[in-house]
DNA sequence: CACACAGATTGACATTCATCGATATACGGT
DNA sequence: ACCGTATATCGATGAATGTCAATCTGTGTG
């Protein structure tokens, strides 16, 4: 199976042309959108920034709704797009799920913008 | 009057703080937004690449509709939502109307990234 | 001036998206 | 086994978005 995750495979493209030469392609352009497209939002944007800002490097959906002033439903929501696009990751003890930033995904989103 | 682009603005209030300790605020969010969700459609991420490719640093729309297979006023939505965002410059010259990449603005937004 | 052409703007339409309330699932404690 | 809590999923709804056809605005040329 292949459970790459869009910043992964969208760098994996990236990375082997000298610098988008032939244009990018309508398939590579898609891939790299989902993640621009997980970042265009106010609400994404924040809960990125709590969650790096967290001392322990994660944060549970509890803490999460709170500071947001949205619907735990919303923020379930938009934390899933954020693990979809390979940005967080979810790991669940008990009944809490503790959400935490992919290690390196940032930098590797911040060079999908120099590989255009 | 402030003729601030988004890409500035957004690192403008990013360049005080350490480093988003006290969360992004909505307005910075809000902000910080516009930029990525200029980068979040395909077709616009098309036509940054073969405004980067271009030998000489700008390309007119009628380089740019055919290659991306839309239509004109299409193509000049997406070329204004780049505008806007602080990504691309546009100059006219006659009946043409050139756009090149705006110095740094990439590597600003790669900033952005590192600074939520 | 009249015509042709490049590009921007407008209006319409279908699709996607953010949000919410209600419900489902899963786990811990009694 | 039952109940409460934490989180995910579903269905609906209003707003935003991408696209196109038609039209408007300039600019150069006969």
């Amino acid at each position: 199976m292949n459970s790459l995750q869009p910043v992964e495979t969208a760098l994996d493209t990236a990375c082997c042309a000298p610098s988008g030469q032939p244009v990018l392609s309508a398939e590579d352009a898609r891939r790299k959108a989902l993640v621009f497209k997980a970042l265009s939002d106010p609400s994404r944007l924040r809960l990125l920034s709590i969650v790096k800002g967290e001392a322990s490097g994660e944060s549970c959906v509890c803490d999460l709704t709170e500071p947001l002033d949205l619907g735990q439903p919303t923020v379930s929501h938009h934390l899933k797009i954020l693990v979809d696009a390979g940005l967080l990751h979810r790991e669940k003890r008990g009944t809490w799920a503790y959400y935490s930033l992919v290690p390196g995904a940032m930098e590797r989103t911040a060079d999908l913008l120099a590989s255009l």
